[in-house]
DNA sequence: TATGAATGAGTATTCATTCAT
DNA sequence: GATGAATGAATACTCATTCAT
């Protein structure tokens, strides 16, 4: 038992380095090398665990995934409101900013076995959203539009002040110094 | 002045073809050998030009913005309306949408120097809209909003399509295929 | 008494799967942990019966010479005529054709006290050999000649086409293809 | 000139060193390291001159297999008999031995076009011996049978005597200390 | 005794950069 | 000024072996 534990304990640490790393540095510039290292385990040992980097990356884009939605629901009653949804939205990537940043950013150059994680992550949200976004359209609070249409906008504005944060403030999570702003641009907008 | 042409030309074909295969392969996939064999010089040649690799990413980059600014400029008269400039903006990025996807995507593993020239391009460009959106917000038909946010709501749109357009059409350039559709959804969101 | 027959059995399996495993990918690309996943034990288990890889592999050696011998013997009263004799060696080689591939084609990397094995189950058989050889001499069916020479002219013919098999045959054991022929080449040879 | 020379004796130099160190310890346990270093130049610099590890020994085996080619033509006229041609085989053998006991014993290791190499060296050697061993047949001196029986033979002890080199002689090349004994034993087997 | 997680010294290969010609 | 051979520090990954449980 405490064996299994013990292999859980050096996976999950080098997951967690991993991340941590990662969001530091980014990805692509993060040798496996660097997190043995970090989680002060020998080189070879995270290749018992994982058999490829790419494998251990995909570890950390599931959990990290995991994490998100799990953080997600906890914050959302499934009758929430839609400015509540995405206030939570916000307030649980702001948690995880830098790692998702990298993610967001060098999305293109991962496999695409691990960008398919980003898409499902954000399809369950994409629906979620706009049933609570449909909900007022109905009610003619606000324009009337795709899911599609509705998501894009969203997450279009949340990658572009997450992607290009120096611009915005030197002040990080930048989600949390904008988001109040945010927020309130976005019903600006879709507001009828 | 024969000398000074030759090593101009020689300089010049570098920043075009590193930019041609960035585009192709990635910034960061693409090795500076490639770049010089691409152009059938040594590979020495290239640091003759550019003491780094850094260097020469940075030239490319600048020569690509010189480019889009004088595409945008040859496209537009001063006195364009906000829908036919926005348009424009989507065709000259149609245009050179392969390399600007890599630079958008990879800026974040740029350095800091190299990111800023992005960050210029798109300073002027800002203005340009926001002159011409002004105008139709004085006239009470699109809603009022600063130019960050302005700028940002269209940037959002764009950069995440073409950022995700593996996930919008197989064709490309996205921007041709999605442009029309997104420039009727923008108004959409900024009418009054 | 279970406890050390366990362990026998233990001993005996990976032999038996090193065996199997070095005869289909060679010895030398066989690893210790490849060996101990077959048994379906665990990759330290095999080190509590071997010391060492080479261990082990002395081990499958020792045990495939004493089969060799043990099948040899089985198939030889021991008042056999010669071309029965050999047919038997080259029966009982068939059978385990694969392994003695490796064993013949890698001796030269195995260590020496390994390799003295082949040697010595060799030393026995040219020795038998020669005996049946002798009474056929001396009746001047087939020309004199030393034990040595006798034995590295078969032994050359039979280890020659096993080296090189896929020149022969695509089928194996290529000494069932080739079997008759050789024989009989080889009495061509020899006889006066 | 001078440019293409040195290069020339760089990687002349590496196939020379690799060569050498696959004779004295063999080709599958000599590493890319090795070789560099025994040339003085840096590990990378193997890199410049072959792609790849398999690239330098096939480079090896091509370059062994014209100075062998050469080597034996040098020797031998085209009228040459019989005995003279395995004599200066043997020779030439002996001069190349180490790494030609290396390329016998580990060729099942080799990739495929590699292999082929050595069946194609030997291919000429079968076409040659045997037009001079048909003239010896015609006049009924020695015993008829087919190109590849004789070939093989041939081959088989000459194979087994550098395979087994460490079990009749402690003094190298094998092939000068029982090349008369061979070539003697040889005949007495064919002669008719 | 068996386990299996951990080790660490390799291994081939890559690539921006240097420098003698 | 251009060349291109050489460099060497990295890099992901392997594997026999060890040792605490």
């Amino acid at each position: 038992m405490t064996r299994k534990e013990q292999k859980e304990k050096t996976r999950a640490g080098l997951v967690g380095q991993a991340e941590t790393l990662f969001a530091l540095n980014g990805i692509s510039s993060t040798t496996t090398a660097d997190i043995a290292k970090a989680l002060k385990v020998s080189h070879g040992t995270l290749f018992v665990h994982f058999s490829t980097r790419e494998d251990l990356i995909k570890a950390v884009v599931d959990e990290f995934g995991e994490k998100l939605s799990t953080a997600l629901g906890a914050r959302c009653s499934s009758d929430l409101k839609l400015r509540d949804l995405l206030k939570a939205h916000l307030s649980v990537l702001a948690e995880y900013e830098d790692f998702y940043m990298r993610l967001v950013s060098e999305s293109q150059s991962l496999p695409p076995h691990i960008r398919s994680i980003l898409y499902s992550m954000n399809a369950s949200l994409s629906y979620r959203f706009y049933r609570a976004a449909k909900a007022e359209m109905d009610k003619g609070v606000i324009k009337k539009m795709t899911q599609v249409h509705f998501f894009n906008t969203w997450m279009g504005l949340v990658h572009y002040y997450i992607l290009n944060r120096d611009l915005f403030s030197e002040r990080t999570p930048i989600l949390v110094e904008v988001g109040e702003d945010l927020l309130r641009h976005f019903f600006h907008l879709i507001k009828t």
